[in-house]
DNA sequence: CGCGAACGGAATGCTCTGTTCCGCCTTTGT
DNA sequence: ACAAAGGCGGAACAGAGCATTCCGTTCGCG
């Protein structure tokens, strides 16, 4: 995955159109390379996403005028993500307990937190990301509220602590990206088993205040 | 804890000594503030240490000949907190749950991992911090087998598990110090629900291998 | 055969930081 | 009372890292 196609000349000789084809195919190797750098490390410069794409800089400039509208993309992706998944947790007809841990499950999975949340302190936010963000944000509440009326989590769970949650999962992290995910999965499930209800503990704080998540995307 | 002390000409005279008394109390503000800088950035500035501290950045250099050395030192007193809370585990006497979930409070209270595995990165281990460091390993090794001996966690755990449950609990981080710790505990406390033995689902996949951990504090 | 879109990658200018250095102030020893 | 010396504050220095720009080149297409 360094830098196969945009350097050997006689490679795959014009199985799609010419130069178009070329911009295509660099249009989504950037995009997964923005996406694979920037998840491991939100500060990445950008000269590494290019690396990792195997294309020069200007490549990429020609696609976004600057790196802030990279990560902007980025993040709207995410978010577009979550808004996708919890819809579908909402969906009627499922188990309640199944639709939350299959959210759950797809947040860890895309790893929308890194994408939207660690993210988010590297660039100004757009007025379409706020929008996207609020109705993540909403849809994330009802996920929940649907949930715990279904007494399927144990009862003082809150919608806040789905963030710090997930900002849990998304620090397991090691050198390769599928043993990561698989990591992920495994405190996953001791996370859900934890959640489930019945005899637990009593928390001993309140769950994170909106002002402590950062605020980053006021309902606004 | 800006800067109270260290410039104002006639305040406290001499309650101590003078100029000794100064350099002690520097010593102190000095080390608790690097403590705290980089607890909350392991890749926070020189500067930024000193004006925590109130003082110049030569009262900073005075004491330690580079960051390098600074980071150590903040390094090694984390191994020696971890050292002492597994020994304090191990003693006789303790109910075995009891002194595992204290082993992992302890731990979390002090952030020994952000001291620790965090700062590991940012500077060459010395011969010291590797003998520390396998002395901490092999007491924490210990602490995992006398729980698991008693049955008192569930039986899928892994030594290897203990640092990333760590990572998870040390990415939760608000910007007031004090409310951190509060919702570390709580999710600490939905941790150790899930670490209860009892009816627990199978973990999906295997416990970190100890090259995936970093090998930062390799047993050599 | 010549035009121009698309590129690669060096050059630029700026910011951020570790470290050094210099002049000042306050003890302390005589 | 005075001069030397320990401590210190903070400006200055040097170097690294990075976003962005620029220029020469390539290659499909008319």
């Amino acid at each position: 995955m360094a830098a196969a196609s945009a350097s050997a000349p006689g490679v795959s000789p014009r199985l799609l159109g010419g130069r178009q084809a070329q911009a295509r195919r660099n249009d989504a190797m950037i995009r997964a390379a923005a996406r694979d750098v920037f998840l491991s490390d939100p500060r990445a410069p950008i000269s590494s996403v290019a690396d990792k794409a195997g294309v020069g800089i200007s490549a990429l400039y020609r696609r976004y005028p600057s790196k802030e509208e990279l990560l902007q993309t980025l993040c709207a992706d995410g978010l577009r993500r979550h808004v996708e998944l919890a819809e579908h947790a909402l969906a009627p007809g499922l188990d309640p307990w199944e639709a939350f841990a299959g959210f759950l499950t797809g947040m860890v999975e895309a790893d929308v937190h890194s994408l939207t949340v660690h993210l988010a302190g590297t660039f100004t936010p757009t007025p379409e990301l706020r929008e996207l963000a609020a109705q993540a944000n909403v849809l994330t509440e009802r996920v929940v509220e649907q949930t715990k009326a279904a007494k399927a989590v144990r009862p003082d769970l809150e919608v806040n602590d789905l963030p710090m949650l997930l900002e849990e999962l998304s620090a397991i992290r090691v050198d390769d990206v599928e043993r990561t995910t698989a990591l992920r999965r495994r405190y996953l499930a001791l996370l859900l088993d934890a959640l489930r209800p019945g005899a637990t503990s009593a928390l001993p704080a309140p769950a994170p205040a909106d002002a402590e998540l950062g605020e980053r995307w006021a309902t606004s």
